[in-house]
Parts: C-alpha cells; structure tokens; sequence
DNA sequence: GCCAACGTTGGC
DNA sequence: GCCAACGTTGGC
C-alpha cells in the first residue's frame, strides 16, 4: 500500500544525522515577506494562556507589525485520497505508529508554506491539524525534531510531489521531522476555532488574525503565542 | 460532489 | 508586468 505521502515518513527518524541541512539558501521568490523567526527555542507550554491576549496589540512597543512566530500548525489529510496514484493519508495514528513516532514532512510544494518550515526551530510546538476530512479539526500536539533540510521527494520520479525543476545541486524544497507530543485532551472542531475567530474579529481577541481563515489554503501555518495558548485552551471546555 | 478561494502559469 | 485560464485546496 501506497505510504501515505502527504507529509509522511519514509526517512524520517529524528537522530539520523543528515549530512546536515544545507538549505539551499537561494531564497526562490517567494511570495511573501512574512515570516519572522522566533528564536527562543523552547516552545513553551502554554497554560495560562490568553490572559494577555489584550496587550498583544498595544505592546510591541513601537512597531507592531512585527510579529514573531513560535508555534505552527501543519495539515494532513486522515482520510486516503489519491494523488498520482499515490494514496496521501496521513492521520495523527499514521504518525503515532511511525518509528519513534517520528515523521519527515514532505512533500511541501508551496512557496510560502516552505518558508515557513524553513523558519521552524527545534523543538518549537506545532498543532497537527486535520483537513479536507468529516471533521476538520486539532487533535494532536507535535513538535519540531529536525530543522529544515532537503524534502528527497523532489527527486524522486515515483513521488507524487517530483519535481522535475529541481537540482540536488540547488534544492527548492524542504522538510522538517516533527514527532508526536500528545493528543490534545478533546478534538478542537475547525467549526468552534473558527466560531472565536470571528468573535474575536468583530469584538478583538487573540484569533482575530488567524492564518487558518486568512490564508485558508496555507498547509502550513504560524501561530502567535497568544494564538497558540487560546486555542489550546480550547481543550479544558466542555464541547460545544 | 460542489464550488469558493486562491496560487500558478503563460500569452501578450 | 498584467491578467485570464487553469489547477489545487479544503470546507461544506
């Protein structure tokens, strides 16, 4: 059976050491300017979360548009889907029952998104995300193990993401490892995210600018602390 | 399965 | 560089 190829394994394994990542700084066009890196390393947990949601605006002192990504949220599809005869099922049991529950994540072939990937440090925390499934939704905290490095996918003729434009010489795509951290307590429904999001857009609130809804096809998304925290949150509440 | 959103491609 | 055609994503 086809592995999943979405993002999937195949290589993964955290410890392997790679000759190491050498990404190929060539800085394709990309589309956006966004990204900031984050730079303290360990994500923290959360916990308290959004009681500080408020001053995230008027902070930041002088510039305000500066914000700083630390957490992430990554998409994968849990229910088999066909690309190029190639099945891209990946479910968060998908990722449990890999080796070390570990995952190389390939297969990113978007601009932004890699920009992205190419900005996640180790051991940030990563919110892994069910789409284009009956329930769309969080079910699970991962976390960063490996940093950005070559995606082999690209050379792979048989992958569903080969890219015959790309040269070993001068990579375009990268991946990351993540590995799983836990299951959220309770499944976070798109449907109750996007519910606060739209509260928070028309009275403020830490989800007002939320990239799930603003760049609704980005497969991989930042996520601001404040962002982060309130939707973890999410999973002490009762259902809705 | 439909279709809106939106990224990419390519003619000009 | 503009923009229409096209392809993909992903909610519903």
């Amino acid at each position: 059976m086809p592995w999943p190829s979405r993002k999937r394994d195949k290589g993964a394994v955290a410890d392997k050491k790679e000759p190491d990542a050498k990404i190929a700084k060539t800085e394709e066009e990309t589309s956006d300017k966004e990204e900031e890196k984050s730079s303290k390393p360990p994500a923290g947990s959360s916990k308290s979360g959004w009681k500080n949601w408020k001053k995230k605006e008027s902070e930041s002192g002088g510039e305000e548009s500066k914000i700083t990504y630390c957490h992430w949220l990554l998409k994968s599809e849990p229910e088999s889907r066909l690309e190029k005869g190639v099945d891209v099922k990946f479910s968060v049991d998908d990722l449990k029952a890999q080796p070390n529950q570990t995952t190389c994540w390939d297969g990113v072939r978007n601009y932004q998104a890699r920009n992205f990937l190419r900005s996640m440090k180790l051991g940030q925390q990563a919110f892994f995300y069910h789409s284009n499934c009956k329930e769309p939704g969080i079910v699970a905290l991962v976390k960063i193990v490996k940093e950005a490095y070559p995606d082999h996918t690209q050379f792979d003729q048989k992958d569903p993401h080969y890219d015959s434009t790309s040269r070993k010489e001068n990579p375009k795509w990268s991946m990351v490892d993540v590995q799983f951290v836990r299951m959220t307590k309770r499944f976070i429904p798109l449907s109750e995210i996007k519910a606060h999001h739209l509260a928070h857009k028309a009275n403020g609130g830490p989800l007002k600018d939320m990239m799930l809804f603003s760049r609704q096809r980005l497969s991989i998304q930042p996520l601001t602390q404040e962002e982060f925290d309130f939707v973890l949150s999410l999973e002490e509440e009762k259902p809705r």
